[in-house]
DNA sequence: TCAAAAGTGTTTCCCATACACCCATGC
DNA sequence: GCATGGGTGTATGGGAAACACTTTTGA
């Protein structure tokens, strides 16, 4: 590096910019017993905000992490998850979003079996819940037991970043390998359980016979998953043939 | 809002928090006379990477402008361009990417037709210039008159960026409308001019019979396309049907 | 009459969809 | 036996790909 270039960087001043503060924010979808979709809120102990659920999340600390890195840390701390599957959403910058000052917020978007997720009530959060996704004609309906939230009574633009998650991952999840981040182990899956994954994500009903022949085709034949030669036998049903799901590099596109 | 949140706001001190600075960069493409994919480059004019291409951008004005906005504007001042098709393509957040401080990067892609671009060299840039873009076992390389840059010659992680929005772009060229704001004149144009930018972005050779019938299926059908009662006359050749694109509002995604 | 580009028709194959039907298990 | 869910076979239709062919123009 040249001197002169040196001598720049040691007397930049960043203070002469005005900054934007950052958060990572955290879209957070796994399946419950009923395999219905659901969605993790915190409620907010502290203003703005305080009291309305919103999703996880929580700021950056510049010079130290990346967003990423931060929203890891966040779900970390909010479900006790690691190595989770998460996948950059889209970044909020409207200046008004939040009303302390001007606020970015990074979303991303995690699939997370719930057999993995520690839901916990951190610092900044009252409480913490999974919400199941329903849809009727005014929008999205979050709803925990007894609890029933609509999509506007939520902090900030959540409603709008969820909106958002799930129109990604619908969009996403017939060409993409999203599903398998949603098994309870995926190393040994029946082609039901995926099939559940694939009918909660899109609201549909699937056919057995076209979803099999897809999922051999798709996955199986290009050796993205595995056939074990075991059988899973549940009691009042036929024994249902295994699978694994052969973990690779993950692109962040 | 209740005294107390107002309080709270009031007495916001966002300086406690690190914050870092955020830029918005704009990967530019338009299509050349020989309909060549090429790309927008400025030499940057100040460290760090002084004397290096970059693609351009600049950073935001926090408190008065979403990053969408700060890429509109510094398009604006690089091109004179304006209601330009701008699509967030990826957040950038590495702390040591840029050796000043931590600077956030918000990517945009934006597709222009050539026609309408006016290359200047703003403030920050000691130079403008489109560049094709040539693959070549090694990656990509910008090629200008007599110039011929290796991306990894490029200024930052730009070259990331760029890979990144061309795949983004071939990615959704199938099922997206983005073909179209490359057209020198979207309410007047035949079949063979979109077809000419399909191949420049996706690199290869379409059948004509196929494209025909895709157009009429996918756009025409569909009433996104309305095709005119009018032919284009060229010498040499035999008259073009001509067909105009309907304007929608552009989805976010 | 020839080159160049516009435009048409046909055939083949794959795949999505629909749906009827058979299989293995526990009770 | 029958309910439950696992698993198979087949018929249909539409679209993608390949390619041979015709039309219109200017030179």
């Amino acid at each position: 590096m040249l001197e002169e270039e040196k001598k720049f960087i040691a007397e930049y001043d960043a203070s002469k910019y005005d900054r934007p503060s950052v958060t990572a924010d955290i879209v957070i979808f796994t399946l419950d017993e009923e395999d219905d979709l659901n969605i993790l809120l915190i409620k907010r102990n502290g203003f703005p905000y305080k009291d309305h659920w919103a999703i996880p999340g929580g700021f950056l600390e510049a010079g130290k992490e990346s967003v990423e890195d931060a929203a890891k840390r966040e779900l970390f701390e909010e479900t006790g998850i690691k190595d989770v599957f998460l996948k950059q959403l889209y970044t909020f910058s409207d200046p008004g979003r939040d009303p302390r000052t001007h606020v970015i917020s990074v979303a991303y978007t995690a699939l997370v079996p719930k057999s993995q997720l520690t839901i916990r009530a951190g610092d900044d959060a009252g409480d913490a819940k999974l919400f199941k996704i329903k849809y009727d004609i005014n929008g999205i309906r979050f709803v925990a037991d007894g609890l029933s939230i609509n999509e506007t009574q939520l902090a900030f633009d959540h409603a709008k970043m969820i909106r958002m998650a799930i129109t990604r991952i619908r969009g996403r999840i017939d060409y993409e390998m999203d599903a398998f981040s949603l098994l309870k182990d995926k190393s040994s899956f029946t082609i039901y359980e995926l099939k559940r994954i694939y009918e909660s994500i899109k609201n549909t009903k699937l056919d057995t016979a076209n979803f099999r022949k897809a999922f051999l085709r798709n996955y199986v034949d290009t050796g993205v998953v595995e056939a074990l030669n075991e059988k899973r036998e549940e009691k009042g049903k036929r024994p249902t043939s295994l699978y694994a799901f052969i973990e690779k590099e993950r692109n962040v596109l």
